[in-house]
RNA sequence: GGCCACGUGGCGGAGUGGUUACGCAGCGGUCUGCAAAACCGUUUACCCCGGUUCAAUUCCGGGCGUGGCCUCCA
C-alpha cells in the first residue's frame, strides 16, 4: 500500500518515501503551556496522532519517532504567570503556571486517545542548541546582533518565502506592523532577545552580554535537531545535507507563516540543508458554531470544559474531529457532537461482544487502510466502517467477523468505545437507571398486555420513555434499550 | 490593501470530466394491539457568471461569501 500525503510546500498529493524506512521521523508543533487548551488545539493532536498510528502500522511501532514539543518560555506565559500569581517571584510563577497547563494538556489529549509521542521537548531543556544554532547563523552571516538582539536576516537567504508562497519584495508591501528601527530589514525576525529583570534569562550567544531568551522559531529549530537529526547522525557536526532533513513535519495551518517558514530559515540556513523536512503538512481551522473562536466573543471552548464540564467521553469528541478531513475547515457544533454520539453509539452495540470476549482476531479493512493511506482520508474510512456495522446488523452473530473488524478499526484510529453507549451518556446526564424498577414496570406490563388493557400497558411504556427506557416487544418477551 | 485556502442535498461530509458515496434526519411500506427496533423502497446537491469540452459539480477566468496569515504575538 501507498501512502500519499499532501504536501504544503508544493501543494501536491505525493506518494511518502521516507529517508530511512527503518526511522521515520515527525515533527509537530505542541502548545504553549499558559492556559488550558481549546478545542481548535485539538485538532492538530488529534490529526498526528492517526498519522502515527498509520506510520507505525506501515513501518514499524518501532521505526517511527514522533515528537512533539512543549512550549515552556514564551512572552504569554510570563504574562500569566504575573497575572496569577502577583505575589510570586516571576521565575517560580511562571514554573507553577507551565507545570500546570502541562498536566492539564496531557490529561486532556490522553482523554482524546491520542498516543504520547515518542518524545515531547521541552524549549527551556534545549537553550544550549537554540545558542549553538544562533552561533552558527551568525558565523554564516545569516543572522546578526542589534541592541542585544539576534536578527535572522531575512534577504540572506534567497529561497526564504518558499512554503507560504510569499515573494521576497511584496511581503512588505502589505505589512501593518511597525518595524523595530534596529531591524536591517523589517521582514528580519528574531531569534534572540534581551530579557527583562525578572524575566527567564540564559547567558546570551553571539557575545552578547546581557541575559536573553529565545525567540518564538529558533526552539523548533533546535529541539527537532536535537531529536530528529542528531541521534540518527545529523546536526550541527554533520556537513551532509542529506542527514539534516527529516520526514515530516506538522501543525496548523496559521503556523505556515511565519512559523514555519522562519523555521525553515533557521534550520537550512544552519545546516546548509536543501529543506528542512520532506513532507509538510497542515490541518484546517476550526470555527465554534459558525463563528471564530476567541475569548472576546466568549465561545472559547476548550477541551477540559468539554470533558469534565459537559461529561462528553473523549472518544466523542475525537470522532467528532475525525468526521472532516484533516485539511478542511471544521465548523465545531454542539450538534455536531450529538451526531457524533450517535454514530459512535451504533459501532458501541455492535462491538459490545467483542470488545468483552474476543473471539476471533479482528482485520482492519484494506478499504480503511488504503482511505488513510490517501492522505488521510478518515471520513472515507468511517464510511467502511459504516459499512462494517451495517454487515453486524444483518448478521446473527454477535461475534460476526464484521465485529471483529470494526472493533479492530476503532481501535487503529483510537477511538475507544468503552464509555460511548447509549445508556453511558444517559446516565452521565440524567443519573443511573434503576434496572429493578424498570423490570418490574415491564413485568405489570406484560401483564396488562397479556390481559389486552392496552391503555395501561402504554401507560407504563409512556412512564418508561420518561425515565429514557425505549421497549422492544419480541416474540420472545420485552427487552429494552436506551433512547438515543 | 496583499497573499492563501474553502463554498456539495434539511444537517454532517467524501468524491469524480459522463455511472449510488456514506451517516443522521424526512417520507412510504413490511412487521406490531399500537409502537419501537429491524428490513425494503424513496425525495431534496454540487455558491453565481463566463470559458474550455461531445460532456463540468469536477478544469480555466471573474464575481460573491466564509476563514487563515501579513513577523518578534495579539
Amino acid at each position: 500500500m501507498e501512502l500519499k500525503l499532501y504536501d504544503t510546500l508544493t501543494r501536491e498529493k505525493r506518494p511518502f518515501k521516507p529517508l530511512d524506512p527503518a526511522n521515520v521521523r515527525m515533527y509537530v508543533c505542541g502548545p504553549t503551556v499558559y492556559d488550558f487548551a481549546h478545542i481548535g488545539n485539538a485538532r492538530p493532536v488529534i490529526v498526528f496522532d492517526v498519522l502515527f498510528r498509520l506510520l507505525r502500522h506501515l513501518y514499524g511501532a518501532d521505526h517511527v519517532t514522533y515528537v512533539r514539543n512543549i512550549t515552556d518560555v514564551d512572552d504569554k506565559i510570563n504574562a500569566r504567570a504575573a497575572q496569577e500569581y502577583p505575589a510570586m517571584p516571576l521565575n517560580e510563577a511562571i514554573r507553577q503556571v507551565t507545570e500546570k497547563t502541562d498536566k492539564q494538556f496531557h490529561d486532556d489529549v490522553a482523554a482524546l486517545g491520542c498516543l504520547p509521542p515518542s518524545i515531547e521537548p521541552r524549549a527551556t531543556e534545549h537553550i544550549a542548541e537554540m545558542r549553538e544554532l544562533i552561533e552558527r547563523l551568525v558565523a554564516s552571516g545569516n543572522a546578526y546582533v542589534a541592541e542585544d538582539n539576534v536578527l535572522f536576516s531575512v534577504p540572506s537567504m534567497p529561497d526564504y518565502g518558499q512554503l507560504s508562497k510569499r515573494p521576497l519584495d511584496e511581503m512588505i508591501a502589505g505589512a501593518r506592523v511597525e518595524v523595530a528601527a534596529y531591524k536591517k530589514d523589517p521582514r528580519d525576525f528574531v531569534l534572540w532577545k534581551p530579557s527583562k529583570p525578572g524575566e527567564p534569562a540564559w547567558p546570551s550567544p553571539a557575545e552578547i552580554k546581557a541575559p536573553g531568551r529565545p525567540g518564538w522559531h529558533i526552539e523548533c529549530s533546535a529541539m527537532s535537531m536535537a531529536e530528529l537529526l542528531q541521534p540518527f547522525g545529523g546536526g550541527l557536526v554533520c556537513d551532509d545535507p542529506q542527514k539534516n532533513v527529516f520526514d515530516i513535519h506538522g501543525g496548523g495551518v496559521d503556523l505556515v507563516f511565519p512559523h514555519h517558514e522562519n523555521e525553515i530559515a533557521q534550520s537550512c540556513c544552519a545546516f546548509g540543508a536543501p529543506r528542512m523536512a520532506n513532507v509538510w503538512m497542515h490541518n484546517g481551522f476550526l470555527q465554534v458554531e459558525g463563528e471564530k473562536m476567541s475569548k472576546s466573543e466568549g465561545n472559547f471552548v476548550t477541551i477540559h470544559e468539554l470533558l469534565k464540564d459537559s461529561s462528553w467521553p473523549g472518544a466523542i469528541l475525537r470522532f467528532q474531529m475525525l468526521k472532516t478531513h484533516y485539511r478542511q475547515p471544521i465548523d465545531w457544533t454542539r450538534k455536531g457532537t450529538d451526531s457524533a454520539a450517535i454514530e459512535l453509539g451504533v459501532f458501541d452495540i455492535f462491538t459490545e461482544g467483542v470488545r468483552s470476549r474476543q473471539t476471533r482476531a479482528g482485520k482492519v479493512p484494506e478499504d480503511v487502510l488504503s482511505a488513510l493511506a490517501d492522505d488521510l482520508n478518515v471520513p472515507l474510512a468511517i464510511s467502511v466502517l459504516h459499512k462494517l456495522a451495517e454487515e453486524c446488523r444483518k448478521s446473527d452473530d454477535p461475534w460476526s467477523q464484521a465485529a471483529h473488524d470494526l472493533r479492530a478499526s476503532c481501535d487503529f484510529l483510537g477511538l475507544d468505545l468503552s464509555e460511548v453507549s447509549y445508556r453511558k451518556l444517559y446516565e452521565r446526564q440524567h443519573g443511573r437507571i434503576d434496572e429493578s424498577r424498570v423490570s418490574d414496570l415491564i413485568n405489570e406490563r406484560s401483564q396488562a398486555r397479556a390481559n389486552k388493557n392496552w391503555k395501561e400497558s402504554d401507560r407504563i411504556r409512556d412512564e418508561l420513555a420518561a425515565m429514557g427506557v425505549v421497549l422492544h416487544d419480541t416474540k420472545d418477551g420485552t427487552t429494552w434499550e436506551i433512547a438515543r
